[in-house]
DNA sequence: GACTTTACAAAATACTCATGATTGTCAACA
DNA sequence: TGTTGACAATCATGAGTATTTTGTAAAGTC
């Protein structure tokens, strides 16, 4: 019979986590002690290795659970704006553009491919592209509930351009992000109009 | 009396540069040694740091040479289709995705700001900003030649972002080159349509 | 049973020192 | 003008060693 996790197993999971991130946010993965980290969530060493297999695994974990939390903030930008696809799509733009300036771990995920001399990465295979493919999730979930129907291909081409662009202006800015964010708000509805239209 | 540089003047930095580029191509910038590339461009080792400098210089010099080339073979691919946007922009980025294939100290200019381990970067004072504000030159240009006027602002979000999209694509390829060369083209399509129908 | 503690080998990292190669600069030379 | 040879200063390399950290196991505790 499979043992449902409990949820003190759970919680226990989640304190090693949030260590390994707050200590990487602030100190650096490099300087990230598995000692330290067990530590500072409260439990021994060897639960860590438990939990997670190792230094790599936990890397793993902590990229994953980033992702997460950022998608849903995705998620949530943009369906606080109902089927407005401007706003949304700004909201959206909007929240990932401050998410990589205050969050060095959703920045270095998400600029992954692209190296950098974060330590980090050399834990990570790629992840980047994994991103970018988890933050087309809610973008496509949105617009299948928001929009119309569109030939799938047209959809999925906005999407992926729009989420390219993002992550270009977050290795490369040009302007504040509110006007980032609008420009490509107008983008994504050209994109929509044209395929509408056929 | 300001001094013209002399044709034999211009032809051996030339060939240091050249030297220097074909050493870097090979052997990656880190085995490049100052005197063999005075050897190899038949100078002594003296006169090419009168002429660059010093090994900085000599990086500086080496990129500027490239973009140069870069900016030149997008400026070729352009106008070598007359006014057809489609094509004339998909011949441009099929260019560019194709010299980024083949090409390392290309690659390295136009996706520098993302770091990867090259020690050239620690020389490069990020260039990747310089790279595409010249490759939008040449886009400006032939836009001027060819298209309708259009309003500045239009014309340049257009260009800016087609560039963002191709190093995008160059870092994280998702199709062949020729797709994306075509997508691209379409996309600037119905930015310059759309700004015509303001 | 799940977790902690203790123990320990293996691996990674940091430090030191010595050696050699390379850079950057100078002045004499062709 | 450009080359050559000489030079100190800097930088990279490698050997050797010490220290830290990882990863794993077993015994102990609630």
């Amino acid at each position: 019979m499979l043992t449902v996790s409990r949820p003190d197993r759970d919680a226990t999971r989640a304190a090693i986590v949030a260590a390994a991130r707050q200590l990487t946010v602030t100190r650096g993965w490099a300087a990230v002690r598995m000692s330290t980290v067990a530590e500072l969530a409260g439990v021994s060493r060897q639960t860590v290795y438990n939990e997670y297999g190792g230094r790599a695994g936990l890397a793993d974990a902590m990229a994953d659970a980033e992702i997460q939390r950022f998608v849903a903030g995705v998620r949530e930008a943009l369906f606080a704006h109902g089927g407005q696809v401007r706003s949304a799509v700004a909201a959206a733009v909007r929240f990932t553009l401050d998410e990589a300036a205050v969050n060095p771990l959703i920045r270095v995920i998400l600029t992954s491919s692209r190296g950098g001399a974060d330590p980090l990465l050399a834990y990570l295979t790629t992840r980047s592209d994994v991103v970018m493919a988890q933050a087309a999730v809610p973008l496509l979930e949105w617009a299948a509930a928001h929009l119309p129907p569109l030939p799938a291909e047209d959809l999925t081409f906005a999407v992926d351009t729009v989420i390219r662009l993002v992550v270009s202006h977050i290795v490369l800015p040009l302007r504040p992000a509110e006007q980032t964010a609008d420009a490509l708000a107008g983008l994504v509805l050209l994109l929509l109009e044209a395929s509408r239209r056929h």
